[in-house]
RNA sequence: GGCGCCAUAGCCAAGUGGUAAGGCCAGGGUCUGCAAAACCCUCAUUCCCCGGUUCGAAUCCGGGUGGCGCCUCCA
């Protein structure tokens, strides 16, 4: 078995070879740091984490880079508006960036590189386009010169005349064709800038990524991600850079994740509908957007809405209470040892699933068809320890692949723990009004209890992270 | 104008030639002090519409209809 991804150079299913077999090298584009990310930008986050870990998942090693965007124009806005520099704006929500990604259970980049410390390379490969001839420079600026590039236009499909005629670009007197593009900027009053050899200014914004995925995984890796809104002009322009003067196709594969509607309207800043990560984090079990965002295959759009996250909500229950039920059981004293079970029927689909590009839906629905197999098996009487340990190996194995273990649970508050004692104790004498009553206040506080034989178990919906 | 995508139950969603996975919700049952969880049963003769190809189509082809994305900063 092979995993095929479908590749957007293509526009097929590709079986994946990479270019040295066993490794992986791939990028893909992260946030630009002005803001906290909304869900928008989680779903490419989650989703390129997902690809990362299923392949190691399946035995490559994988080195992955995800670039933060530490200058441009909306950072210099924002830092204007807060009275405060680039920097200062950038390194805040890059420390958000962390946090709220941890929440979602996105693993960091092995590298993050930011565009400021990778100034020196971006401009050298600058340099290395005007000695070539692909840019030229007007006024301090550099631009990169679309039609010496035979083959631009491969990734989005589109003729450079086809790109002219519908463009909605106004033609300035510097770009010589308006699919040209800035690689440097000459610097503005009041805004950062960096000494060039074309006076002082700052990057464009196609140019980092190539300048980042030259440093630090070389000229030819094997996938670049990103949203499918940036296919163009983004990776186009990245294309054109990279491949121009490396000559090496820059990726072997592109894939571009689908987009996410909020209630069946675009998410942008103009209807103000825009849904951040740390906002939710104070609604739902941040586990319930991953869900979410993974049970539809990652080219689909998705809506976001309160409906599909109550459901998500109740189907992240329905996996953890299964994973607790067969912790549960194992921790009993005299289960016999018994001999393991054989599972690998079931690794077989889901790596069937997933192997199909990733199919992340199809791979749920046999993680919950194993979920109810689990759950029979653990609440039958004869079962073993080894058995157990087999079925909660593989649950949890797929929900480490997923992100979707269960957070280590701090401490309940003193004030919970009593109130949980008080209702067991109210349970024993039988005076049932006053543990019910117990119950409800503890649900109001956002705890749900479930009696058990073995006690009282009891889970929280929210995130309990202090923020 | 160019390039491209989508349409499957109340909601979400997998399925690209062999007779509709899965989740949520809902109804019935077992269990429970009651709940919850768990399990069992029920829940699309049908996949936007119309033609066509085929022994056979949700799946392929043609034509509609409806929705969406990119071509401008954008995940």
């Amino acid at each position: 078995m092979s995993i095929r991804l479908y590749n957007s150079l293509t526009g097929q299913k590709e079986t994946f070879a990479p270019i040295e077999p066993g490794v992986v090298r791939m990028y893909s584009c992260g946030p630009t740091v002005y803001n906290y990310f909304h869900i928008g930008n989680a779903r490419a986050f989650v989703v390129f984490d997902i690809v990362r870990r299923y392949l190691r998942y399946r035995g490559y090693s994988v080195k992955f880079v995800q670039n933060f965007t530490d200058v441009d124009d909306k950072l210099i806005k924002r830092a204007h508006e807060q009275g405060t520099t680039v920097e200062d704006v950038a390194t805040s929500y890059i420390e958000a960036y962390y946090d709220d990604a941890r929440e979602l259970g996105i693993e960091p980049a092995d590298v993050h590189p930011r565009v400021t410390e990778t100034m020196g390379d971006i401009i050298e490969f600058i340099q290395a386009l005007v000695d070539s001839g692909y840019a030229y420079v007007a006024d301090g600026d550099v631009l990169f010169d679309t039609p010496k590039f035979s083959s631009y236009g491969k990734l989005s499909k589109q003729s450079l005349n086809d790109l002219e005629v519908g463009s909605r670009v106004e033609m300035t007197e510097r770009k010589r064709h308006s699919t040209d593009f800035t690689l440097w900027k000459a610097v503005k009053p009041g805004e950062p800038s960096w000494n060039s050899p074309w006076g002082q200014g700052r990057p464009g914004w196609h140019i980092e990524c190539s300048a980042m995925i030259h440093k630090h995984l070389g000229d030819h890796i094997d996938i670049h991600g990103g949203g499918h809104d940036l296919l163009f002009p983004h990776h186009e322009n990245e294309i054109a850079q990279s491949e121009s003067v490396l000559g090496a196709p820059l990726a072997k594969y592109f894939m571009h994740n689908g987009y996410i509607n909020i209630n069946n309207e675009k998410m942008s800043k103009s209807l103000g509908n825009s849904v951040f990560v740390r906002e939710l984090a104070q609604q739902y079990d941040p586990r319930a957007l991953r869900l979410f965002l993974l049970s539809a295959h990652y080219r689909s759009p998705i809506n976001y809405s309160a409906e599909v996250m109550a459901q998500m909500t109740s189907a992240l229950r329905r996996l953890d209470a299964c994973h607790e039920s067969l912790a549960d059981r194992l921790g009993e004293t005299y289960l016999p040892e018994g001999e393991s079970i054989d599972l690998k029927a079931w690794e077989d689909r889901f790596l069937e699933a997933m192997d199909d590009d990733i199919n992340t839906g199809d791979a749920m629905g046999v993680v919950f068809d194993f979920v109810r197999d689990a759950n029979v098996y653990s609440h039958q009487q004869e079962i073993s320890k080894a058995g157990l340990r087999s079925w909660l190996g593989k649950l949890r194995d797929w929900l480490d692949l997923f992100g979707l273990a269960q957070v280590e649970q701090p401490l309940l508050e003193e004030q919970v723990v009593r109130l949980i004692e008080e209702r067991t104790a109210a349970r024993k004498a039988r005076d049932f009004a006053r543990a019910d009553a117990i119950r409800a206040e503890l649900s109001e506080m956002g705890f749900q209890l479930e009696d058990t034989p073995k006690g009282v178990r009891w889970w929280r919906e929210r995130s309990w992270r202090e923020r």
